[in-house]
DNA sequence: ACGGTTTGGACAACCACGTTGTCGATTCTA
DNA sequence: TAGAATCGACAACGTGGTTGTCCAAACCGT
């Protein structure tokens, strides 16, 4: 008998926990300040690089926003600003290849992360998880505003 | 063959979707600027009240970042500050039946999203996810510091 | 080819939520 | 009873969001 409201602690914690263990890892390997909210962005930008726009776009967030984000990882060297050539108002925002490093490292982590969830809890259960949680969210493109969305909401 | 990535951005997504469905469902019945910090804070708080050090210890956060959250559930009528008879440093804060009554709303809406859940997956598989992710994280006291975690973290 | 509309990026002001550090007042304890 | 711990308040700050404004550049219909 479970109670209905752990399970939306349950899934918080599961994430949690995840992401938690990419950033020590990630630290270890030489990446200590990537944050939570960096590597999203990182994830938004792509190897073809992205304007500051887009990255808001598809992170569900301002263009101011993303252009913070995007000033923050350009001090830690994670990505830089080239001027587009083919639109004099553009300016691209590419990943350095620190930045690549640090996603590579990533998708790694969670490779890792993954398969001991699948030695504690067998192939079968982690498919589980995956397959009826896609059944049950609304799509794919869920916004990530993370620290926002939790504090605004029902505006 | 799921992707590795994938697995945080499921967990998270439902925990959002959940998260999301039980506001909405909360501002349709008269409870439209309760947040989810807030609703973790009530939660901290409990029937019999707390000081604001006990709930930022219990929520995982500075005295004063629950002092402040204690602020705004004030301002908005679901708490109040009482001092303590017993100890002239304290301040109770307690519930106010406007609190107690977004607390119960909450509890039934969430029975509602998990019987959703079962319908379109069944009982085995929502006992699956829980029972699993039971087993892989930490423990049952995951501290609730959303917005400041997902911004530090890996300092 | 020109003029109105979009768009991109920068800047400012603001809010929510967290952090440290400090402080006086009170309580606990050795 | 003196020293240590705790409570709540206040201030300053950092991070991640939001609007609104502004200009320059690009786009598009006439």
């Amino acid at each position: 008998m479970a109670e209905a409201y752990e399970l939306p602690l349950l899934l918080f914690a599961g994430f949690r926990a995840l992401i938690d263990e990419l950033h020590a890892e990630l630290a270890r390997r030489g990446h200590p300040d990537v944050r939570p909210a960096y590597g999203f962005a990182m994830q938004a930008i792509g190897p073809r690089g992205a304007s500051a726009s887009e990255i808001g776009r598809r992170l569900g967030v301002s263009k101011q926003a993303a252009g913070k984000t995007v000033d923050r990882l350009a001090a830690l060297g994670y990505v830089e600003r080239v001027d587009d050539p083919a639109d004099a108002r553009r300016k691209l925002i590419r990943l350095t290849p620190r930045g690549i490093d640090s996603l590579t490292q990533s998708a790694e982590i969670f490779e890792i992360l993954r398969t001991r969830w699948v030695a504690k809890l067998g192939a079968g259960r982690v498919e589980t998880i995956e397959s009826s949680l896609r059944a049950v969210v609304p799509g794919p493109n869920y916004p990530v505003d993370v620290p926002g969305w939790f504090g605004i909401l029902a505006g």
